[in-house]
RNA sequence: CGGGGCGUGGCUCAGCCUGGUUAGAGCGCCUGGUUCGGGACCAGGAGGUCGGUGGUUCAAAUCCACUCGCCCCGACCA
């Protein structure tokens, strides 16, 4: 492509609203222009980009015998009515009607529909496994877009399904997919880690999530570098740091303590003189309408993920005041678990083993000393804590370390919660139908090109892996009205593109330095220059992300370029 | 949905508080010329319903009300 044609609108400042790295870059790198909140128009560059990453994609998904279709996007509400996610989905699903006041809905992932197709086709074991897969736009209304590509209303995702007869089977695709995954990264060059995560109540019995080390990223997740340990924050597990001071060892009473107008953790272990490990939090939640007490080490967080797996709750919110009063008898800052009755109790592990702790004593201005969990009050132990900075890894020790996150994919195994919704069975060898087992996996296709900007800028512009960039090479010749580096650099044009190499050649009548910013500012990973050395036969090659440069001649310029290129491809390490 | 911020040529912004000639700057864009290894210079030029509607006023970018849009924080979120 000559880039006297195309359409590159690159802007010399940042536009005010763009907060994040990649949403900058992208925006003025000319690759995307917004259209309304959380919805972006591709111009040239992402487009190449795009398109680059879901051959990639395609590639990998291809290799492990996925089959790729193409579904509607507009949905009958009828198909999700089935599932029941119609409902569960809420004002996250784009909902809309027909001429005839039929409702439709925008899809916003594909579980029902092919589930819808399984059913009507797929009747015998024999016919199983499939993998079926596409890449296509999906719409969720989010209640708040954010941060250019990474959240938004209209994106590219890779969705894929898989149909097995049993739990072995599905480990097989599940295991296909993570491999999968990994290769398409890698060879988009990122990179990432693959973390244990959340499934949900769902019905889901494992999943991971790929995530990209980022501040733009909206997830975090805990990591150890020692023993390769990851997991999304909401389902990590750790060793606490220890309690500051010892417990007292004697078998005490409870006791009542005057702590007036101490009702934060900090507040009243100053006024005690204790360190916050040695209290008890207690926190009253209402889950599903009912009162749910969970009890934390004073200095810990309740994890809210944690929280709802432990009470099986839909959903459920902190206790309004009077809710509060009315339970314990007190406000909150003097709540505590010992003699309340009628009313669950959940006590977080970390409080297991300890003695004569503080808690609240339901009486305002007033905490209990000497309180032992078991002894004076009785609760279901739980993990209900959420992983703090310090903590350690649970089985060795080692430290951990909590890290901001974007997610660029996950793989999930759904189980058979849309056989049964839906009715999708097949006849097994014994002529008995059987519900058919799912897996289901993402790649959000926006994501990886903005992980890359996001891994991969500089306050110049990005350098995106070869792989994904728009174009491999940028051709620059220094002034463009000298008819010697014209020649020269037209020749090369063409004997570039006939080795099959992406190149962008800058045939611009601009001043050099001009040339050079918008080069560094698109991310094409390498740049010719033909300028001064070309009289003695000299070109120069320029990596963008190293700024290294090195003189290459001008008769082996295409064998050195595609040398180059060809070495800094990302390969594939799964 | 709650809180905050912002809407003025393509971009970044000034002007608004304290209403008053023809609404400004830098960058970008167009024409001509000189330049040409890191966002060149000179000369000339085009381009704006000041987000929208209504109100106050002799007079509104400026004051008031409503409204729309965008961004950020929170809530929310498989």
């Amino acid at each position: 492509m000559l880039w006297s044609r195309a359409f590159i609108p690159t802007l010399r400042e940042t536009p005010a609203e763009a907060e994040v790295v990649s949403h900058q870059m992208l925006l003025r790198a000319g690759y995307i222009r917004q259209l309304g909140a959380g919805i972006y128009n591709y111009l040239y560059l992402a487009q190449r980009s795009m398109l680059k990453i879901q051959q990639i994609i395609r590639e990998e998904m291809d290799a492990i015998g996925a089959q790729e279709f193409h579904l509607a996007a507009l949905n009958p509400a009828e198909v999700w009515q089935e599932s029941g996610r119609y409902d569960v989905m809420g004002d996250n699903l784009f909902r809309l009607k027909d001429r005839y006041g039929r409702p439709l809905c925008l899809g916003m992932t594909h579980e029902e529909v092919m589930t819808f197709i399984a059913r009507g086709e797929l009747r015998s074991y024999k016919q199983l496994p499939q993998i079926w897969y596409q890449i296509q736009t999906k719409f969720r209304d989010e209640p708040r877009p954010k941060s250019g590509l990474l959240r938004v209303r209209q994106f590219l995702m890779k969705d894929s399904y898989s149909f097995d007869l049993g739990p072995e089977g599905l480990d097989i695709a599940y295991e296909k997919h993570r491999i999968a995954y990994c290769r398409i990264f890698d060879r988009c060059g990122l990179e990432y880690v693959a973390v244990e995560a959340h499934s949900g109540a769902m019905g889901g019995s494992q999943s991971q999530e790929f995530m990209v080390a980022t501040e733009a990223g909206e997830d975090y997740v805990v990591l150890c570098r020692q023993t390769g340990y990851a997991a999304n924050l909401e389902k990590a597990v750790s060793r606490p740091v220890p309690p500051q001071a010892p417990d007292p060892a004697e078998d005490l009473e409870p006791e009542l303590v005057h702590t007036p107008d101490q009702k934060t953790i900090e507040e009243v272990a100053r006024f005690l003189a204790l360190a916050g490990t040695s209290l008890i939090k207690t926190l009253c939640l209402i889950a599903d309408s009912r009162p749910v007490v969970a009890l934390l080490r004073g200095d810990h967080q309740l994890s809210e993920t944690k929280f709802q797996s432990a009470t099986g709750c839909q959903e459920f919110r902190p206790a309004h005041p009077e809710e509060i009063r009315e339970l314990f008898g007190a406000s909150a800052g003097s709540l505590g678990p010992v003699g309340l009755k009628d009313v669950r109790i959940l006590v977080d592990e970390a409080l297991r083993g300890r003695r004569n702790m503080v808690c609240g004593a339901n009486r305002d201005g007033y905490h209990l000393k000497n309180v032992t969990p078991e002894e004076d009050f009785q609760g279901e132990w739980h993990d209900l804590r959420q992983v703090a900075a310090g903590d350690t890894e649970i089985e060795t020790g080692a430290p951990l370390e909590i890290i901001k996150c974007v997610e660029i994919g996950h793989i999930f195994k759904l189980g058979y919660k849309y056989a049964h919704a839906m009715g999708l069975n097949v006849l097994d060898q014994n002529g008995v139908e059987t519900p058919v087992i799912m897996g289901s996996y993402g790649i959000g296709v926006e994501r990886v090109l903005c992980a890359a900007v996001e891994l991969y800028s500089d306050k110049d512009g990005m350098s995106l892996p070869v792989s994904i960039a728009p174009f491999e090479v940028v051709l620059t010749p220094v002034k463009i009205s000298d008819p010697s580096l014209r020649e020269a650099a037209d020749r090369l044009y063409s004997d570039l593109r006939a080795a099959g190499v992406d190149v962008l050649y800058d045939d611009r009548d601009l001043s050099p330095g001009v040339k050079f910013k918008d080069a560094d500012l698109i991310g094409i990973p390498f740049r010719v220059n033909i300028g001064r050395k070309l009289a003695e036969g000299k070109l120069e090659l320029v990596d963008r992300r190293t700024r290294a440069m090195t003189e290459i001649s001008a008769d082996g310029a295409v064998a050195a370029i595609r040398e180059a290129i060809e070495r800094a491809r990302p390969q594939a390490r799964h």
